[in-house]
DNA sequence: TGTACATCAGTGAACGCGCGTTCACTGATGTAC
DNA sequence: TGTACATCAGTGAACGCGCGTTCACTGATGTAC
């Protein structure tokens, strides 16, 4: 039958916001169209009607979470203060232990690489992070690098205390 | 039938090199038993023979790979000369362009966070490797974890000029 | 404004394919005597 | 040293399962008149 276009547009966000969720938790190759579409609270078969397939979810969805933190970005390098504040709570264990929530970059970016159309999207979105950073530019590279790589060396060790040492030493030594 | 015991330790040496390789340039989700055992010039079901699971391949391979980075640290870290052109070398367009012979953490860490058993090889290497570099460890996590984030970067962006650039500015800004 | 009907998001069964793993079988190796 | 035989790496067919995608069908919505 035919729905509101408003609720349709509904369905489409949840079924965005769910997909990057659990992408960002699990990686693309984990999660099912079927599983997304389930956290959205629908079946699978209406997913054709959103979506022209997977691998456009995830390009879509690898948009939806890197805008996500283009906004964070905004607006907290404002201030050197909002910018401290944003560095310490990227690199605590909370954001450690919630990648389904957190950046896209730290949790996807491996995979991201193996596929074309979510690649754009993340090539586009990180320029923008970049620029909204208003810091000098190989700056901001330096200092995005650094926690994109501490955040994913922390959450692949198994030792508790390692993994907090490493945050820790960046924490500390980034500017 | 029964094989030369020397042989047989041969083939799973090769089984090893081509699952890392093969790992590292596509990810453990898109490389299969059968792709990794045609790589060694074998059938898939000799597989069982030599691991018993595809999990425990992907814990072995995460730990030759993590191997063969603690074996380059060593060597090139004893000079800063030695370090310098290490650095020089991680950071550089052909190591962005191959993955399978490069370094294990920015290519797999990802994917190794939700593999219990390669999480296990992978902590007890990246400790060995901090040791290796005979840097002050705060220093040595601080530097890793800029590279790996430089490099996961630089390969998921497909501007070539941007690329680049991530890596240029990582390069120069690296002590 | 009211009516007729074309549209299309959503459902759930089904398709086709590929994957990890198992298994019966083979036969040269390596061991026991 | 020679002989008999148990071992076990390797083969290739098969199993069972899950996945992405398709499809016939439904029926309220939104549009054309």
């Amino acid at each position: 039958m035919r729905y509101p276009v408003k609720e349709t547009e509904e369905k489409h966000q949840r079924i965005l916001q769910e997909a990057s969720r659990l992408f960002r938790e699990r990686g693309f190759k984990d999660v099912t169209v079927a599983d997304v579409m389930k956290a959205a609270g629908l079946t699978h078969g209406a997913f054709y009607s959103h979506f022209n397939s997977k691998e456009a979810l995830m390009a879509a969805a690898t948009d939806y979470g890197m805008e996500n933190t283009l906004e964070g970005v905004k607006k907290n390098f404002a201030t050197p203060a909002g910018r401290r504040a944003y560095l310490d709570r990227y690199l605590s264990t909370k954001h450690r232990d919630h990648p389904e929530t957190g950046c896209t970059m730290a949790a996807l970016s491996n995979e991201i690489r193996r596929e074309p159309e979510a690649r754009d999207a993340f090539t586009a979105r990180l320029k923008e992070i970049f620029a909204a950073t208003g810091e000098e530019r190989g700056e901001a590279i330096l200092t995005t690098a650094t926690m994109v790589g501490a955040m994913m060396l922390a959450r692949a060790v198994t030792d508790e205390a390692f993994s907090q040492e490493i945050l820790k030493e960046v924490r500390e030594r980034l500017a």
